[in-house]
DNA sequence: AATCCGGGGCC
DNA sequence: GGCCCAGGATT
């Protein structure tokens, strides 16, 4: 197929029209364009703009995020959810500092060998920063191209990335990389939504053969997810003149590397008699005694429903003390906890 | 090849 | 209550 096809082109032309302007398309700074990427992964627009304003006005440069603690990327990166992004995006700031005296690659194979960076983050970042030909599909291609072509593969199934490809190059066009890839996201996002699309307003509707048949919305096929896991989790908060006991987590597992109370974790609920076993079991000893019992409520995960209550306590215990860390209200503020428990320290806690 | 990893917005 | 979002790492 040319590059030049009637499809690239009109798709474009509406993409130069009704685009939205967005910081990271106002600039060629590798970095930023990165950055972009990494916190737009699995997350919309409008959540993800304030954390990449924070992000480049507290790190102008790949230097000074590699020299910042994780905890403090942590912390920057607090209720976005997905931490591993986090993690990964300072180790590999450190990565490029290290191997590439803090200049962001510019080819493919070493933007792709960056920790967190994937073929498809890869391939934004080739196309929009240097105007290389890589096709990007997101969420949004899938959705598009699954409806011109009423392609049935489940677009989350294994088989999809191949067919996908093959399905993406029929419009690519090589010579503006950059602004196909962005108008097909751009198009999925405003005109191709996944509910309700506006095909009426649809410029590319004649290149459809979803609307032709009056199929879109059998479009995308998808493979149901397997049915969330059902947990109970009981938080501690032990308040001692002020000083609070709080662990980082370190297993593998959610909310990995953030910090949280001491946790008692189940898979059934327990009555006041059983939660009063459990934390004299918890701490191997008798010396604790509840102060409140906060109303249970739900925070829901993509794979996992969490029953969440919190429970103050008290104990002239001391021989916890080095098990946990000891906190003030300062350390409550300045370190990353789950949402779910940031709520209750800032509403609560901290009041 | 399947599973795990968050939080928020929309229907 | 289910689905989706500028996906990637792990097993």
């Amino acid at each position: 197929m040319s590059s030049n096809n009637t499809f690239s082109l009109e798709l474009i032309n509406w993409y130069s029209i009704n685009k939205r302007d967005l910081p990271w398309r106002n600039t060629n700074n590798a970095y930023f364009i990165w950055l972009s990427e990494i916190i737009l992964q699995q997350t919309r627009v409008e959540q993800g703009l304030q954390y990449y304003l924070r992000f480049i006005e507290r790190f102008p440069t790949i230097k000074q995020l590699a020299d910042a603690s994780e905890d403090e990327v942590l912390k920057l990166w607090e209720g976005l959810g997905y931490y591993s992004r986090a993690r990964n995006l300072h180790f590999a700031a450190n990565q490029i500092v290290e191997l590439n005296n803090g200049v962001f690659p510019s080819d493919f194979d070493n933007i792709l060998k960056l920790k967190g960076v994937g073929k498809y983050t890869a391939s934004a970042i080739a196309s929009f920063a240097f105007a290389l030909p890589y096709p990007t599909i997101d969420g949004n291609v899938y959705r598009v191209l699954s409806r011109l072509f009423t392609e049935s593969t489940p677009i989350n199934s294994s088989s999809a990335p191949k067919i996908f490809e093959t399905l993406v190059m029929v419009y690519f066009n090589k010579q503006k990389p950059a602004e196909f890839n962005q108008a097909m996201m751009e198009f999925g996002a405003l005109i191709c939504t996944p509910a309700n699309p506006k095909c009426p307003d649809c410029p590319l509707r004649n290149y459809c053969m979803a609307f032709e048949t009056k199929s879109v919305s059998n479009f995308p096929v998808k493979v149901k997810a397997a049915k969330s896991l059902e947990l109970f989790f009981y938080f501690l908060v032990i308040n001692q003149n002020e000083l609070f006991f709080i662990e980082q987590r370190k297993n593998n597992g959610i909310w990995k590397k953030l910090y949280q109370f001491p946790l008692i974790e189940k898979d059934i609920a327990l009555n006041l008699n059983e939660i009063e076993l459990e934390i004299a079991h918890f701490f191997k000893s008798n010396r604790f005694k509840i102060n409140k019992i906060h109303p249970s409520f739900v925070h829901l995960l993509t794979h996992r429903k969490l029953n969440i209550t919190i429970i103050e306590i008290g104990s002239n215990d001391k021989s916890l003390i080095d098990k946990y860390l000891m906190g003030d209200k300062n350390t409550l503020t300045s370190l990353s906890f789950p949402i779910a428990l940031r709520n209750y320290i800032d509403r609560v806690i901290l009041k």
